[in-house]
DNA sequence: TAGTAATCTAATCAAGC
DNA sequence: GCTTGATTAGATTACTA
């Protein structure tokens, strides 16, 4: 893992001497960025985060770490009764147009009737854009079901996978598209 | 089956405001 | 002092030899 933690290149911690922790600051761009997609989906896989590299001109490691921190730090707050920290996840990290629907309501999907909100349900659950359906395992693998695993152990698995069955119409990959569409194109002018 | 890789959470450290 | 990026440790899951 520490591998692809350094990209020198990137300008700041290139080889300082001292490796401490070299904190970098985001731009408000790269953190509006940052807190759409994590609004859409906290458990961004590994193609959204080369994306959202790509996109925000920030390291793929940095924005793992952010999300992780990100992520940690939900659970932190929402931590009223304590207990599952989780559950709420698959909701958020679901239905991205539900947390979303705030500046940048997808045109053609925004107004998808009562549908939408078991749709993308699965799409984020599964977190890839290709990844048709956790239990095809496609070669590829997909992070996001591995994502969703863990507390899928508890039993919040099943209800995907019993939502996602019924929902063909939307294709998967163009639906994550979308979301990055409307999630991106807002602002892409950071690089 | 064992080894490896990738990801996760949680706790903690520490920089920057 | 608070927020939050960075680091570390430990656990889980999936894939491959």
């Amino acid at each position: 893992m520490a591998s692809s933690v350094d990209s020198p290149p990137a300008g700041c911690a290139s080889g300082l001497g001292s490796h401490r922790r070299k904190r970098i600051t985001f731009s408000r761009g790269q953190l509006l960025e940052l807190e759409r997609v994590f609004a859409a989906r906290p458990y961004p896989d590994i193609g959204t985060r080369e994306h959202l590299a790509r996109v925000t001109c920030i390291p793929e490691a940095k924005i793992q770490v952010w999300f992780q921190n990100r992520r940690a730090k939900r659970i932190k707050n929402r931590k009223p009764g304590g207990l599952s920290p989780r559950p709420e996840l698959p909701q958020s990290s679901c239905s991205f147009p539900e947390t979303l629907q705030e500046p940048w309501e997808p045109p053609t999907l925004g107004q998808q009737p009562p549908l939408s909100p078991s749709i993308p349900q699965h799409v984020s659950a599964c977190g890839h854009a290709s990844c048709p359906a956790p239990s095809l395992g496609s070669g590829q693998g997909c992070a996001g079901v591995r994502a969703a695993a863990p507390w899928g152990l508890a039993g919040t698995s099943e209800v995907y996978l019993s939502l996602e069955q019924p929902t063909p119409p939307i294709s998967l990959g163009n639906l994550s598209e979308v979301i990055y569409a409307s999630a991106i194109v807002t602002n892409v002018d950071h690089c």
